[in-house]
RNA sequence: GGGCGCUUAGCUCAGUUGGUAGAGCGCUUCGCUUACACCGAAGAUGCCGGGAGUUCGAGUCUCUCAGCGCCCACCA
């Protein structure tokens, strides 16, 4: 046996574990395998990226799914991959070319691609090697990046095929648009925020007569792209103006007003002003009036430099246009007031700039009729939110679906499959670019250069990855669709129901069956970590101090069964580092103890109580591991293992072990006893702390039926080994023990005096319990003797401290060292307690309607602890009689 | 405006078929008993946010109020 360290070092064996796995091709998933399958695809992370905590928490809980059913022989794939992140990326590219003072249009298209490229390629490799410290057991053969050849296949194919469905068109409408980014963004990539603002009272001036109508507006410097102003149609204040003509101010053009139901009489003036081109409800307004849209703003933010605006303003930002224009209005007395007013303004999640609402042609997809059977899945439980409460949520947006604007004028991602013909102006969707128009033959054909959303290729994941849309590829076949979606709930929207989507339409079921919704990290004080607040929490960094394995136990922990979100501290990583060298230093005891065992299995018939205890633990253990897992309860699953390896297997059974061990007839049994439960503990724990239990394991002289522990069986629960009789005994024997010790500590018993036990026991099965526990009692008790009778006319000694356990009385006898006050003083306090227990039990009892409702089996319970309680309020008065005496 | 979550020991939080409250850290007191001081032993600590209701019985179910946090929608 080698020696091992008495402080267990993780960064001396992840890594080295890591590489054996990986030496030994334990990850490779097998198509072929006749086994049930059981897969899951990670949710690819954005090569704009490095490891954070949520990945973290994300992956840790992936991965105890996944080698969990490993080890119950399931074939088993974990898919890891990348997402090419488009906007995301592309900033990242052109703010590093802005250093060098160069712009993407200075590069060109294709030039700049490859520089992307290049950049990516670095990063995906990086960003999936700081998985590796996370001791994650993916498949690397499988890795997927969302823009590879594969994943482009499979979009031009959905693209394609959406669009000859009708579900794909492209038209003029307002959208979210960044002007920093240039391109447009979808709904919920528009976060909003309130901002103080000012609602601004402006005059418009009648047409060819005297008077004006008084508009409100947030945004002033749109009003050169007004094209009518609208009032109710029933507001006695405008009543008489409607077909009448407004000038608009500063560029003195006719504009009609209307009436329009959708105007607020209460808000602002009553009088709003129409400017199609960017504002949504201005371009529905404007649809129903037949009034053609004025764009006064281009794609950066800034005002047009023609006489569409004043030419004071041509060519300014947005905001400086707003000074100005604000200041001209003043300047001509047209500028009625100004108030202050809290409204809610878009922003770019990308690069929170505000958004613009901007007309323009983009790419739709036709959500509703997508979103059909998806809805229906919850109902007929083929896909199922782990926890159930977002199931709303989901079909809340489901059943409020809004068309999807998946097209973005940036160059990285995918370019639209669509081509028009520049000489007739014909659009063409198409897998391939087409040799000719296919309307007037001409060779002049070009691709659009707007690429698509990059969730787009991010909602085919589970099957893109997995050989499709060619149906008889092996991974489809065996894999998808997948078992488990594993990820927080800020990516609901954006992916988990577009995935489900996605998968409906193209494979006609879900892509997974639970989607399991975890917290989100944040830091101690609740906050969101974000590179800005300077609180993200680095994982390698925590590896590097703690372990990967204290890592993953720690967030596996503090995971709840909720999803709440976790707090997150440095110090809270010292839980599971404390577990992983208690495990190691539990280990160590074994193996320096298995001296001369052999390889035979445990004698059952030669079991002592504690034998039979901890096994019988041990399986219950994993009874509860089990299910905990497997209803993705598994923050519980760890605390479970966490309470039976230290408060069970270490307090208990090795400390009675070691009683055991020095017994020529019990130890080889106990030897066999602590091995198989140690290993069973390593087996089992293995899911959350792969590298230590692997170490471990591998340390332990066994018959090795796998090279590694990872490829192992999971322990399966034997239920003949339950005994819960065994369970009560064993309790009542650790009381006792923890009873003397308490005698020990509250009446200053030095640790080196040995006392006497006298045990006064009638139940027959405490007394089993006690007798069949002597040697444990002398040693982890520090008692001379233990004696234990039931002779009714034993006489407690007159200076004696003593105890109840179940219904047996505990003497210790101490002669001159005993503080009688004290323990007087001790006695009372417990009687005290057990004198308000009784209490409550016998109102219980005396209340006719419990007795006549109540379940058998409470009253039951009921009954039995008032007998217990009744014994031992009897012992204790007779004890303090007797030291009063 | 609509919805969701949280409020339990000093701190961070568990507690899904309603049976009389738990963990980790911290705290107090012992202890180098050769696996472990990243440890062992013994302890203390809670009107489970307020109120009402259902029930024999509520941290757990219903209603209501309050505080904190989040999501969705949106008024120019």
């Amino acid at each position: 046996m080698q020696n091992l360290a008495s402080v267990y070092d993780p960064r001396a064996t992840e890594k080295k574990i890591y590489k054996f796995w990986e030496e030994n091709d334990c990850f490779k998933a097998d198509a072929h395998s006749e086994a049930e399958s059981f897969s899951i695809v990670i949710p690819p992370p954005n090569v704009t990226g490095i490891l954070h905590m949520g990945h973290a928490i994300d992956n840790t809980l992936q991965d105890i799914l996944i080698r969990y059913n490993r080890m119950l022989g399931k074939a088993t794939l974990w898919l890891p991959g990348t997402d090419h992140a488009g906007i995301a990326t592309q900033n990242i590219v052109e703010k590093n070319l802005r250093n060098e003072n160069k712009t993407r249009y200075d590069l060109g298209h294709d030039k700049f691609l490859e520089i992307v490229w290049e950049w990516a390629n670095a990063r995906r490799s990086d960003i999936l090697d700081q998985f590796k410290q996370l001791g994650v057991s993916f498949d690397w053969s499988r890795q997927r990046f969302t823009l590879d050849e594969g994943c482009s296949k499979s979009v031009k194919e959905v693209f394609v095929r959406l669009y000859e469905k009708g579900l794909i068109y492209k038209g003029a409408y307002i959208v979210n648009w960044c002007p920093r980014c240039t391109s447009a963004i979808s709904d919920i990539e528009t976060d909003y925020e309130e901002e103080e603002g000012h609602l601004w009272e402006i005059s418009y001036p009648l047409e060819n007569e005297m008077g004006a109508i008084i508009i409100a507006t947030t945004r002033p410097e749109t009003m050169y792209g007004d094209v009518a102003v609208a009032v109710h149609p029933d507001d006695p204040r405008y009543k008489h103006l409607l077909g009448k003509k407004v000038v608009l101010p500063l560029i003195n053009k006719s504009i009609p007003i209307i009436a329009d139901d959708a105007v607020e009489r209460d808000f602002g003036t009553g009088a709003l002003k129409i400017t199609p081109a960017h504002d949504p409800n201005d371009y529905e307004i404007g649809k129903r009036h037949n009034l053609s849209p004025v764009w006064v703003i281009d794609n950066e933010g800034k005002m047009v430099t023609d006489d569409r605006v004043h030419s004071d303003v041509r060519g300014l930002d947005r905001y400086a246009s707003r000074e100005q224009t604000i200041g001209l209005l003043k300047l001509h007395g047209l500028l009625i007031r100004a108030k202050k007013h809290n409204h809610n303004v878009g922003h770019c999640q990308r690069c929170n700039t505000v958004v613009e609402p901007y007309l323009s042609e983009q790419w739709f997809v036709k959500m509703k009729p997508l979103v059909e059977k998806p809805i229906e899945a919850i109902e007929k439980g083929e896909l199922i939110f782990v926890p159930d409460r977002w199931t709303k949520i989901y079909l809340d947006w489901m059943h409020n679906i809004r068309d999807w604007c998946i097209s973005r004028q940036i160059w990285w991602g995918h370019q639209i499959p669509a081509y028009h013909c520049v000489e007739c102006g014909e659009m063409i969707v198409a897998i391939d670019k087409p040799q000719c128009c296919s309307k007037c033959r001409s060779l002049n054909i070009q691709q659009e250069t707007d690429v698509l959303d990059t969730w787009f290729s991010s909602a085919l994941w589970p099957f893109s990855t997995m050989g499709w849309p060619d149906l008889d590829a092996p991974d489809f076949n065996k894999f998808y669709p997948t078992s488990v979606l594993v990820t927080a709930f800020d990516i609901i929207f954006f992916w988990v129901a577009r995935m489900v989507v996605m998968g409906y339409e193209f494979t006609d079921q879900s892509p997974f069956k639970y989607v399991y919704i975890h917290g989100l990290i944040r830091d101690k004080d609740g906050k969101k970590m974000s590179k800005s607040f300077g609180n993200v929490m680095d994982p390698r960094e925590i590896i590097e101090t703690y372990g990967s394995d204290a890592l993953r136990f720690t967030l596996t922990s503090l995971n709840t069964y909720g999803g709440q979100d976790i707090k997150l501290s440095d110090e809270k990583f010292e839980y599971g580092r404390n577990f992983a060298n208690k495990l190691w230093n539990a280990s160590r005891f074994v193996l320096m103890n298995l001296e001369g065992v052999d390889n035979e299995p445990i004698n059952f018939n030669d079991l002592t109580i504690a034998d039979r205890w901890i096994l019988s633990q041990y399986n219950q253990m994993l009874q509860k591991v089990h299910k905990s897992i497997e209803t993705f309860h598994i923050g519980e699953y760890a605390q479970i293992m966490y309470e039976f390896t230290w408060n069970i297997y270490c307090d208990w059974y090795i400390e009675i072990a070691k009683t055991q061990l020095s017994n020529d007839k019990r130890k080889i049994n106990t030897q066999r006893v602590l091995k198989y439960v140690l290993d069973g503990i390593l087996k089992t724990l293995h899911p959350v702390m792969p590298h230590i239990t692997e170490e471990i394991w591998q340390l332990i002289p066994q018959d090795k039926s796998s090279v590694t522990l990872m490829l192992n069986k999971f322990p399966m629960p034997d239920e003949s080994q339950i005994d819960k009789s065994v369970d009560v005994q064993m309790e009542l024997v650790a009381n006792l023990i923890s009873s003397i010790r308490n005698i020990r500590q509250s009446l200053n018993i030095q640790h080196n005096q040995k006392l006497d036990v006298i045990i006064e026991s009638y139940d027959p099965l405490e007394k089993t319990a006690f007798q069949a526990s002597e040697k444990y009692i002398e040693i982890l008790a520090r008692a001379n003797s233990v004696n234990i009778s039931n002779d009714l006319t034993a006489e407690t000694p007159p200076q004696c401290a003593s105890a109840v356990v179940g219904t047996s009385k505990i003497i210790v006898p101490l002669g001159g060292l005993i503080d009688i006050d004290k323990e007087i003083q001790r006695q009372k306090t417990k009687l005290e307690k057990l004198e308000k227990e009784m209490k409550s039990l016998e109102n219980r009892l005396n209340n006719q309607k419990f007795m006549s409702n109540a379940p058998d089996e409470i009253k039951h319970q009921t009954h039995i602890r008032v007998k217990e309680i009744k014994t031992q309020i009897e012992t204790i008065n007779d004890l303090i009689s007797s030291l009063v005496g």
